[in-house]
DNA sequence: GATGAATGAGGCTTCATTCAT
DNA sequence: TATGAATGAAGCCTCATTCAT
């Protein structure tokens, strides 16, 4: 592997003041329209700037490099998908494999709205991925599946419970993206969703008879 | 959606000579050295010229441009996946579900093997996308995997075979990939294998009781 | 015939400022200058940034292409020579053909000026050609030949107006850059300016004589 | 003027044998092909040979670079176009100023025949336009002319007819090229080159009149 | 703070010409 | 003599980032 520098990412200052929120907002609309529109190779900081109606210059006021602002990018998204999830996992009155049912169907569904902002933000992947900060934004979540798992799988020792944790969130995050690379029907939605849940189901249904 | 042009990315001419086929061994060979060691940003037509050890011109004798490079070097790799697939899936001595397990683990560690350069190769994705050969590579293992799962689902419909194939074949290609992200020694990449096979086989055999 | 696609001319920014101004018009004489001094063929971007002290990035801020450059410059000929041909065909007061010696002498006298560029311009005329841009600058100069035309030949249909009007233009500027081409003394330039003259002044007596 | 180098232009080697007079017709007819289908900018020796049928080796064994080819192809426009005028200027059983009016219809038909190919040959008229032996294929016109201007205009003397002839031979050739760029009907053929032999006559008229 | 003009390294690709086979 | 693979200089253009105003 190549020695790649990670870049550093972080915002370079927090918005204290409504103004600055208010072009925060504005620059990330606007790369996110850009993104969608031109794609991962046209996404470029003076289209972003002139989009959000902003200079080059403040635009780097906010973020360090191009690269914070596509992993500001990614992070938003992450944390809604996160909120969206965690509220489906922490629904305890639900039955276990009726919430991993829903949260699958809501997953799907998800990643297949915006879809071609989220493509172009995949392909950008390679210009920002390596930032250590993205760990923290998937805490959360998967606290929140961990929880969920445990309770699935009550009986299971540790290390299946890992196990199984990594690969359902894996197969659903990387299969729902996958899917969403095409344009989808709703109904063909529906129909991939509901087939993922069967699996997780028969999948935890199995484990849990161990 | 951006209107990305798709790229001309057949070969500019196939080697008659001896001479020429080393050549273009060399620059695969180089190529893949290069998106290795470098990354995908890094790769870049003269950097592939020159650990080829040969004239960026003659790069461009034997591909059109950059993309049929990388494309080449895709294809090779699917060209690869799908004969060691192939090879299992029809092996009609072994019961279905068996030979589920046994791809599985012989994709995982497959897409473990040279992971940089297959990352590399993902990160390069957007610029050899679109090219409209690559349906041509998969169309082979499509069809093994579709007799596969008629062997497998012998009472199923179409519709539901259908569904069945995209879900595990989308399972497994994009969660092998995403595992496969991560350094991994030989025992996890066992342990996660044997778990997808798991998750398959439960799958399958909820589909099959139906 | 080849399709060539015609390229993008049109300017990408208005100088607002005194210091851009300064630029495009250090870019636009540095253009001139490498055009009359090292020929079409040897025009290229880097070289016109460099004698314009300036960076290849900056020439691209106020150009889109190369192509734009050299048409730019030709408009400006344009311009300059519509100016002059214009002020002189609507000088009423004196009589048309009378005009129209001067006009033919002051052409032939300004397409010697600076021939070396502008025979530069026109070998790289392949490049700009097409622009559709063109026909704006010549329609103020084809105005004003049309109203000389119809006062010239008073009695004539329009038919034959059109006729005559396109064949002098033709000859007075096609003549004009060819005679050009080769050095010229003053005296050579009188004199072929003159015979000119008068085969246009003895054509449209004959035809004013029908 | 930059000091451009005039580009070693003469052929290789004079066809001795049918075989190479083949091989050199095959270059010549391919390149006029590639000229007028492909334009000037990409006629490259590459498309030439392999239009040829011929190896970009063998084309160079019968020119010295690709300024020749163009050169040797120019020639051949001149010198059909000479004999063509010689053939009418010297028929002197037709009073001048009819055989001038022959010669000029013929001349522009004959520019608007292949017109693409003759503009692109025009568009790359820098690359071989220095050629010394330019002159020698245009000598046997010049003749043919000065003849006719001396029977046309008896009492002229010598200077006048020198810039007569120039006039009418610039206007002619310069004219006509320009005339054809347009694609033409045949009609604004006729229209047009009735209209420039009226111009001729009224002005030699008019100068055997002093 | 905000601006946006300026930078220039670096990317991709072409093509006239040569020369080993 | 014919071939055509190989060369590599040179062209055009982009874009992340800086900094004077």
């Amino acid at each position: 592997m190549a020695d790649r520098q990670k870049p550093q990412i972080s915002q370079r200052k927090s918005p204290q003041q409504a103004r600055s929120n208010d072009l925060l907002t504005a620059v990330l609309q606007a790369a996110a329209q850009v993104l969608a529109q031109e794609g991962a190779q046209r996404f470029t900081t003076a289209r972003v700037a002139e989009r959000a109606g902003v200079s080059v210059g403040s635009l780097y006021q906010y973020f360090p490099n191009k690269a914070a602002i596509l992993f500001r990018l990614q992070s938003e998204e992450w944390r809604q998908t996160a909120a969206l999830l965690s509220a489906i996992l922490r629904d305890t009155r639900t039955p276990p494999l009726r919430r991993l049912r829903r949260l699958t169907h809501a997953f799907v569904r998800s990643e297949c709205e915006e879809a071609a902002m989220r493509i172009a933000l995949a392909d950008a992947a390679p210009l920002y991925r390596d930032a250590p900060e993205a760990d923290e934004v998937r805490a959360d979540s998967r606290a929140a599946f961990a929880d969920f798992i445990r309770e699935a799988l009550p009986k299971a020792d540790d290390a299946l419970r890992a196990t199984a944790g990594e690969l359902i969130v894996t197969t659903l995050s990387q299969g729902g993206k996958a899917f969403s690379e095409s344009p989808r029907t709703a109904q063909e939605i529906e129909v991939f969703a509901e087939a993922m849940s069967d699996m997780f189901c028969a999948y935890l249904r199995s484990l849990a008879r161990r």
